[in-house]
RNA sequence: CGGGAAGUAGCUCAGCUUGGUAGAGCGUUCGUUUCGGGUGCGAAAGGCCGCAGGUUCAAAUCCUGUCUUCCCGACCA
């Protein structure tokens, strides 16, 4: 075990809450090159928790699942304009193999866009052959220049969607309707409250018409932006000259989307719900749901208690993802320690007590509350809904948290004093890059999206912009970011 | 990539100023005692002092370079 002596304080709530946690809670360590991270089985199975939940979500929206190569011509990320002068600063570059210089140097892809569209230029030559929905669970590499855990590693993680459509309309259906996706993912799923709306210019995909995105706000008070929905148009198409024949026979570039989340959103996990306990997992995605810790004494004591806990799982393990902490090596006080840091929802406490008397101990790990004497009759129901509530009830702590710290300001003296505190910034903006520019300039904040919907009630059509002063209709959202 | 801090036992750190046999607590192993909120006692094991050079009779300690982490800026999911 590591890190025993640190455990046994509270966990700070600083700057390195998110490493800590990630560490403390084995999801994460460092790799020996920068900026990498080797993801823990706790932590990778979080992932496949998340990536269960998605992928189904996925698929339900008739997207089907593929996989295109690491290394993409260096050439094909130079087709587009816009897309190549943002990512070619972050891009790795293998110039080197086999041995010997290559003829043409091959990216680390940084996303698939390119080598997707070549190929979608193969296979698409029909309006028949439209949509294609595909959707791929990959690694890509970032070089980044500041790293950190979950939040913004080197190589991650992700999945990335790239479809093709026959109409502009159509692509940007798909492009909201898997935003959509995201949002219910966020908040239904890993019980974070997010803000959808579209990114402004300067903070938009580089090669797309239009950037969608979710923005989750931290307990540090900053925001993090955890999924993004692209409408692509036809810059790609055009790219790469994915072209079909619609049914008058004419030839036109198909409309595209792109849309992407990442294993950014365990670091999400860790920066909404983490308390000075450690980690606190939503039950839906928990690889653990109800951990059980054994309690005895002596030799025959022990029997007893362990198989009432088999008993236990046998008659739980349908409906929860359930295990018993049997190790013979740690106390029961060390053991509601241990998976406190690590979140599980549900911990069950079986004694000799409890069993003379047919209930059990609960503590649910959202409120640290214990549940005494619970009958083991109907237990089943009883955990279906106390899963429900932590569920529900972390949910509703990261919302009002949010709302309480979202702010509606009308000037900028206003925004200077607020915007150093942390949350969101409600404001009026002239939709002006240097007005968006110069408060960044000033403030490091910057407009997160322009949302589909205000977080707290705001009747105002028309007000002035936040830095011009000019009138201005769009209310925005202002932030400091990760 | 600039500014600051750090890297010594599995973990947290002392030792470095003023060079001279590698330290503590916790954890681990064994024994014993315990087990309903991080048990007590006894013994033992465990270290290319981040890496590479240099200075020196002698380097964890001084010098140079380099890698990694953390914090602060410029860039980003």
């Amino acid at each position: 075990m590591s890190g025993a002596e640190t455990q046994e304080k509270d966990l700070d709530q600083g700057e390195s809450l998110l490493a800590k946690i990630a560490l403390e809670a084995e999801l994460a360590d460092y790799s020996p090159v920068k900026g990498c991270m080797v993801i823990r089985p706790y932590g990778y199975a979080i992932w496949e928790q998340i990536q269960s939940s998605l992928d189904k979500m996925i698929k339900e929206t008739g997207h089907q699942n593929a996989y295109f190569p690491l290394f993409i011509p260096e050439s094909f990320l130079q087709k587009e304009a816009k897309h190549v002068e943002g990512f070619a600063p972050e891009c790795a570059v293998v110039s080197y193999a086999g041995g010997k210089e290559l003829e043409e140097k091959l990216v680390v892809r940084p996303t698939s866009e390119t080598i997707i569209n070549y190929m979608f230029s193969k296979w698409i030559q029909s309006y028949r052959d439209l949509p294609v929905l595909i959707n791929q669970w990959a690694n890509i590499v970032r070089w980044e220049m500041r790293t950190r855990l979950f939040l913004r590693t080197t190589e991650f993680l992700w999945q990335e969607g790239h479809t093709a459509h026959a109409t502009r309309e159509e692509a940007e259906v798909e492009t909201k309707k898997m935003l959509g996706v995201y949002k219910t993912l966020s908040e239904e799923y890993l019980a974070i409250p997010i803000i959808d709306g579209i990114k402004t210019e300067t903070q938009r995909f580089a090669g797309a018409v239009t950037t969608y995105c979710i923005e989750g706000l931290m307990k540090d008070g900053k925001s993090l932006q955890m999924g993004t929905s692209h409408y692509l148009g036809q810059n790609f198409a055009r790219a790469f000259d994915t072209k079909f024949q619609d049914q008058n026979g004419q030839l036109q570039h198909v409309h595209q989307t792109s849309w992407g989340v990442s294993t950014r959103l365990i670091g999400a996990i860790i920066m909404t719900h983490s308390d000075e306990k450690g980690l606190r997992l939503p039950p839906k995605i928990a690889p653990i749901q109800i951990i059980v810790v054994p309690i005895y004494k002596e030799q025959a004591e022990k029997e007893m208690v362990l198989k009432k806990c088999k008993e236990l799982e046998e008659t739980l393990k349908n409906d929860f993802r359930i295990k018993t902490d049997d190790r013979d090596q740690y106390s029961p006080g060390w053991k509601f320690n241990h998976w406190e840091i690590k979140g599980v929802p549900i911990r069950i406490n079986l004694g000799p007590k409890d069993i003379s008397s047919n209930v059990v101990e609960i503590v649910r790990r959202d409120t640290k509350e214990k549940l005494k004497n619970v009958p083991q009759q109907d237990l089943r129901q009883y955990l279906l809904k106390l899963s429900t509530e932590i569920q529900e009830n972390l949910f509703r702590q990261a919302n009002d948290f949010l709302i309480k710290n979202t702010f509606t300001v009308k000037n900028e003296k206003e925004f200077a004093e607020k915007i150093n505190s942390g949350g969101y910034l409600i404001c009026f903006w002239c939709e002006k890059t240097q007005c968006e520019e110069k408060l960044k300039q000033k403030t490091k904040a910057t407009i997160r999206c322009i949302p589909f919907k205000l977080p707290v009630d705001q009747n105002q059509e028309e007000g002035y912009c936040i830095s011009c002063n000019q009138k201005a209709k769009q209310q925005v959202i202002f932030a400091k970011a990760y």
